[in-house]
DNA sequence: TTGACGCAATATGCATGCAATTTTTGGCGA
DNA sequence: TCGCCAAAAATTGCATGCATATTGCGTCAA
């Protein structure tokens, strides 16, 4: 048990990314507190970890509230995940990476592409492609071999949708994100292309507009499932409301 | 007063800084708050902030420790801001600022010089051209217009030395202090006259630049401060910090 | 009817207390 | 002298309790 505190926060950012406090919501630390089966104390430290990673605001005296998040701030945020992982990709590229890491690339894009003719039709192989594109980023930041680039992707990807792992599959229309996730595919191919040629440039461009296209892609997927279904409950759909009143 | 939890956490950050501790001692509760005067929850409250923002290390069971802070670390983050940072430029040129904040930032620029020609001998001008430095650097990212952004650079400045605001100025040599922020000076009206001509890719770069030489900068001053004196820590001492922002 | 004042209910902010875990210490034997 | 083990001390993890601030409601007066 790594520490209480640890799983209370994770249970309430899940709680929180499920949409099931409303944005602005008022989170009354006693009900919070009950519904974990803990004491207001604990609940009070995760709440102070959540506020810190962006998903809670505190008013003094008043506690805390589900951050509202728009849909330009998500958009925000993944031009910024853009943006470092272009700096990665052309860190990466003009250092040089490894012969292990380049393989280990390798070997997730082959797994990848022989998923998607799969046809992504059951959940396993979904989560399974959004684990195999969290690790392809992730190692391009490995590659770059810079200590405080990591934790700065990872903080802005604590915002709802702006992670690459936040994939948005409308399964109204499975032909689209088959083809969505082919192109993303062909793109990790060309970056890595890039960054093993030393072409820093190439690469930095290429994962920019990688970054954008997942970006337009989110927002088309989440319009049909919103006009689909009024309330989706994929985690981290809910907090996205539009019309921020601050 | 805005909750005493806002002070002890600004204050034990403020001790960090200083270097008060030894990188990876480890901070006993009862001694932190019994120095702070407050009672170990509040502590504990502080700490996990601090450790949200990667002053702290949390062992499960074994409390916080003073987190340590590499050279290659410093450097790294200043990387990134400057890529932020040349985001925000590229942004701001391309889709144009407002004119009143093109005459703020002209105001500062202006101050700026002025400040520079007294020669910056006492300390009340160099903390005014500190402040100065970090309200242009806060402009750029305001005329973004991307609401991710300025949090994420604030995030990425929290770790030491890395934020615009963390001078170091080197006493031995006056100097050379004077000649640095001259340069200075001068990148600032390069970079606002390429934003306000629309030219992002030209703003971009310039500040990119401006950032690696700050870095380079820091880098020297602070090697010339630790010959003269030999230092324990890397963080704080010759960092020349002013009050809390916000 | 409406607005203002005040009291009660409720919620947060912080301190203290207790249990569990870790670290230190002291003693014993090889 | 060194290593090992157990008991004691110290320290963290968490729950509870009290003080203070806020909110809601009822009453009264204009």
């Amino acid at each position: 048990m790594a520490t209480q505190l640890d799983q209370i926060t994770q249970n309430l950012r899940e709680i929180l990314l499920e949409g099931e406090y409303e944005p602005g919501e008022a989170l009354r630390e006693v009900a919070v507190a009950e519904r974990l089966g803990v004491s207001r104390t604990l609940v009070r430290l995760a709440m102070g970890a959540l506020e810190q990673e962006g998903l809670l605001n505190r008013a003094p005296n008043k506690g805390f509230r589900v951050r509202l998040f728009t849909i330009d701030e998500v958009a925000g945020a993944i031009e910024v995940r853009g943006e470092l992982e272009a700096l990665a990709a052309r860190n990466a590229a003009e250092k040089g990476i490894p012969k292990t890491l380049q393989d280990r690339l390798r070997a997730i894009l082959s797994e990848a592409e022989v998923l998607v003719e799969t046809g992504l039709g059951d959940l396993e192989a979904r989560t399974r492609w959004i684990d195999l594109n969290t690790a392809f980023h992730a190692g391009i930041v490995e590659g770059a071999g810079n200590q405080s680039l990591g934790p700065a992707i990872d903080h802005i990807c604590r915002i709802p949708l702006a992670s690459p792992r936040a994939i948005v599959f409308d399964r109204t229309q499975p032909d689209r994100n088959v083809e969505q996730v082919r192109a993303a595919n062909a793109d990790h191919v060309q970056i890595l292309d890039a960054i093993v040629n030393r072409q820093g440039m190439r690469a930095a461009c290429l994962i920019r507009e990688h970054a954008y296209r997942s970006g337009r892609n989110k927002r088309t997927n989440f319009d049909a499932l919103q006009q689909a279904r009024p309330l989706p409950a994929l985690p981290g759909l809910a907090l996205v409301r539009r019309g921020s009143s601050n």
